[in-house]
DNA sequence: AATCTATATTCAGGATATTGAATATAAGGG
DNA sequence: CCCTTATATTCAATATCCTGAATATAGATT
């Protein structure tokens, strides 16, 4: 659990842009799409792959396909501290309108965008 | 409290450098003088200075002088929670040849010295 | 197979960060 | 004053990051 400043600075260098902040605050409530993301956003598709990349190669997150979609959630326990000490406390995501717990992408898209369909 | 993800990757990217990691590490013990963390890191006096620059444009620290000397401290309470997460909680720093409190440099001094990382 | 949809990658430019070298400032002591 | 010590700043070269544009891939659908 001893890492280097090195090791560490890398983590640190991957959370250093906003865009990248806001995915991982997204990803704090749970796993979600690309698309999700890309909603939230409102940034080309592009643009969020590249910063889905950084956030990879970083070991923060990973993803899990399902069809055409990508899921991405956090895997680094430091990240999501770090995350919640810069951000705040998550409170637990509740479903809104869909408590379906076979379909983690509709729970987690309800609670993205503020429980709008499903 | 709810700064903006631009605030925040602002105190990440100071954060996203060794060197710099390391001052603040040096500084979580106490206020301590820029010779000693010259002593500490093994760089060049100059090299110390513009890290030490940068953690001072980002609001991070902030600094006292005493004759030809100058003391630097941590004076973000966001970054000092996030170096406490990343870096471990540190233990209350007890002087250890010195109890002098009119010297809070030995004081440090000696926790620099006992407290290595890396 | 052709095509659509969701996501990823590559490329290139400009912007910013890194760091060594040299120099500057500021304060104390003789 | 001059000198020494402690620290800061400037400059320049290199490296890295940022981001738009274009393109590629992989899976689903017809």
């Amino acid at each position: 659990m001893s890492r280097t400043y090195d090791d560490l600075a890398l983590v640190f260098r991957a959370l250093a842009h906003p865009v990248r902040l806001h995915i991982l605050d997204l990803l704090r409530g749970g796993e979600i799409c690309v698309c999700q993301i890309e909603a939230a956003l409102g940034k080309r598709q592009a643009y969020i792959s590249q910063q889905l990349m950084v956030l990879r190669e970083a070991g923060l997150v990973e993803t899990r396909k399902e069809g055409l979609q990508v899921f991405y959630r956090l895997v680094s326990p430091l990240a999501e501290t770090l995350l919640a000490s810069a951000l705040g406390e998550r409170p637990v995501p509740v479903p809104l309108f869909c408590s379906d717990s076979r379909l983690p992408a509709a729970v987690a898209e309800a609670n993205v965008s503020g429980g709008k369909r499903l």
